[in-house]
DNA sequence: CCGACAGTCAAGTGCACGCTTCATCAAGCG
DNA sequence: CGCTTGATGAAGCGTGCACTTGACTGTCGG
């Protein structure tokens, strides 16, 4: 169990890499709120904005390579949709951390409120 | 009300522009996952890394910029610690994703158990 | 078949990032 | 005072990213 851990490690780390990298960028974020709503083709997500049609292709390729998105075929267009899985894992991640944080938090306040009680440890 | 949304919008996606680059960086993450422990100075942090401390100072400095680490001084060290509100603005954004997302499947769902029973909508 | 439309592939450009190395500063210790 | 230690500043190098333009694929309507 400690070596499935330790082997999921790097791949969870590669995936956590890829997925906030295609956070850190407005348009994308822009991408996956709107597909938050529902699927859109690429026409549709490219409307909003001032970059070329290529551009924003791009950008959903980034996403989809990172899990966030897949792509599928209807007619001539390609409807895009949300992989909520792929934003689990950074959400994870940020709760763990968070949680960690929480928990050191609440050691140390009931240290200071022994010590406070006159109590010695 | 809806004017400072609209205007702490752009400020908002400049955080997150930063946080999520900042958390993109495998190096970043182990450092703020460190810091969720409890303070510690560059040279603790550093000693896991076969980088340079230079490199490590340089990542405390990016995590520093966007908000999520602070550092203070301590004789010759510099402790860090972290800043959590920079990790819930980042949480917050994915949750309302992930929000937005869920309603609108279980919209969706209740859409498809009515037809089921046979109601027209 | 032909033209129009949705979308991708490929090459190029400018810029930011990660890391290194050399130099520097500030604080303690002999 | 000199010397080591903790840490930052600055310049340089290689690499990857965001975006553009130009050419191309595939699918529908006439």
């Amino acid at each position: 169990m400690h070596l499935t851990v330790g082997m999921t490690a790097t791949l969870d780390d590669e995936r956590l890499d890829a997925v906030f990298a295609a956070l850190a960028d407005r348009t994308r974020r822009g991408i996956v709120a709107r597909l938050s709503e529902g699927e859109a083709t690429v026409n549709e997500l490219a409307a909003p904005y001032a970059m070329s049609l290529q551009a924003v292709s791009q950008h959903i390729g980034v996403l989809e390579r990172c899990g966030l998105v897949s792509r599928g075929r209807h007619r001539q267009t390609r409807p895009c949709r949300l992989e909520p899985q792929a934003l689990e894992t950074a959400l994870s991640w940020l709760e763990e951390s968070r949680r960690v944080w929480a928990d050191r938090v609440d050691r140390l306040e009931a240290h200071l409120a022994r010590l406070q009680n006159g109590r010695q440890p």
